[in-house]
DNA sequence: TGGCCCTTACC
DNA sequence: GTAAGGGCC
């Protein structure tokens, strides 16, 4: 039997590895690099990519200590299913669910092409705590307002849902080290990034409360990356945010509800949440928008924010909620050209957590900011980055290569009160 | 997980 | 003069 690695790039407490180790069989891992995604990415110097793959090569390590290994493929996932099916006899394929719609589409044709051979095809729950129908009101209906479904979520919560999930290394099958091929070999280069094994530090998140809302000080987890791509298990996640603090551990309920929010309303890929909104008259001024993407707008924190987010593919949360705003509402420019952007450039890019903070920044979104919070680029400077130690380092020349400002934020926060307030009177 | 502007209370 | 609180955008 075969199991399919995807966005669980870890062997330990892996729910659906843990599953294909018990079932009797033995189980040959396997990867596959799909060639759909990959192309949709323009840039060749990819930090994602490359983090994948030294994760990859992670494994491959580990395994071959059990005296197994990991058999990485390159295609679009059928084909590779449809070779992986005449060369390996495959009792079942094993994975664990993805729950983004393209995902979704993908694992359903695979399981029919697994039934058409005579294979069973088994996903897990791994992603997440709680998935799809696990959390919903009392009327049956999923939630969209986050502080109900968090109550709903930590009341529903038992240790049985964040145990590690145990598994055992013998029933791996024993293969001699099968070939990792290159970067170069799918398309892409080596980038500055180094896969670490993520680790949860107490030293930032005892005091995640007090500190992560200034951005200078980087008191950030980090682990972004590795929940994109699973190579830190949620479950470990939530019982260490038990212990240590409540504050990291809504972050991380903010991430299932986002999650099931794209589950329950795939429509938001495309859509505002909330309908009437499709009707503002965004500006998108292309000159604007190339300026907001450079860091040019003359705003020191939010261009330190966008030239942070350039240079290393990070950018500090409270500093995305400024640069979202300043997009959507200085500029008026369409929220989904800020979502593409940050998902073309952002480490930890996720399509439900990014399209959701995204459609709150515009407040557009479930449960968003109600569309007259303007944020103040100065006075947020004033708030979180007092001695402008977050924005000298990222924008040092903030001082000397002025530029006049894109737009006054009197001015504007005037415009967009009117427009969004046209939008929303008109379509009642 | 705001900001702005007005009020009031106090120095 | 200014800090704190409330209503409205």
């Amino acid at each position: 039997m075969l199991f399919w690695f995807r966005r669980d790039l870890r062997l330990e407490d892996n729910a659906g590895l843990a599953e294909a180790l018990q079932s009797g069989y033995k189980v040959l891992p396997v990867f596959i690099f799909d060639e759909e995604i990959l192309s949709r990415l323009d840039d060749k110097y990819d930090r994602r990519v490359d983090y994948i793959h030294q994760a990859l090569a992670h494994i491959r390590e580990d395994l071959a200590t059990f005296g197994s290994s990991i058999k990485t493929c390159f295609g679009k996932p059928l084909e590779v299913f449809k070779k992986l099916f005449t060369e390996h006899d495959i009792a079942a394929v094993y994975c664990n669910r993805d729950y983004e719609p393209q995902a979704i589409k993908r694992d359903m044709a695979i399981k029919k092409l697994a039934e058409e051979k005579g294979a069973g095809f088994y996903d897990f729950k791994d992603q997440v705590i709680f998935e799809h129908r696990d959390i919903l009101k009392a009327d049956g209906m999923p939630y969209t307002i986050y502080t109900p479904y968090s109550n709903k979520w930590k009341a529903s919560l038992t240790p049985a849902d964040y145990s590690a999930r145990k598994w055992r290394t013998e029933a791996f099958e024993k293969l001699k080290a099968l070939p990792l091929p290159g970067l170069e070999a799918i398309g892409f280069e080596k980038t500055d990034i180094t896969f670490t094994v993520p680790v949860l530090n107490a030293a930032i998140i005892d005091s995640y409360d007090q500190y992560r809302d200034f951005p200078a000080m980087d008191h950030t987890t980090h682990l972004g990356i590795a929940l994109r791509f699973g190579t830190i298990s949620i479950r470990k996640c939530v019982a260490f945010a038990l212990e240590h603090n409540q504050t990291w551990l809504n972050e991380l309920i903010w991430r299932e509800f986002f999650m099931q929010i794209l589950f329950h309303f795939p429509k938001v890929v495309t859509h505002s949440f909330k309908a009437k909104y499709d009707h503002i008259k965004w500006r998108n001024n292309e000159e604007e928008f190339e300026r907001w993407c450079n860091g040019e707008t003359g705003y020191p924190i939010v261009d330190a924010g966008m030239k942070q987010l350039n240079a290393t593919g990070r950018m500090h949360n409270r500093v995305r909620m400024i640069v979202a705003s300043f997009l959507c509402k200085h500029l008026l420019i369409d929220w989904r050209w800020g979502e593409a952007y940050f998902a073309a450039k952002l480490l930890d890019y996720d399509l439900s957590a990014n399209n959701g903070n995204w459609q709150w920044a515009a407040g557009c979104g479930c449960d968003a900011a109600p569309y007259f919070r303007v944020f103040n680029p100065t006075t947020q400077t004033e708030k979180f980055d007092k001695k402008l130690e977050y924005i000298k380092k990222w924008n040092p020349g903030f001082q000397t290569d002025l530029k006049p400002p894109v737009v006054k934020h009197e001015f504007a926060r005037e415009r967009v009160l009117a427009v969004y307030k046209k939008a929303l009177e008109d379509n009642n």
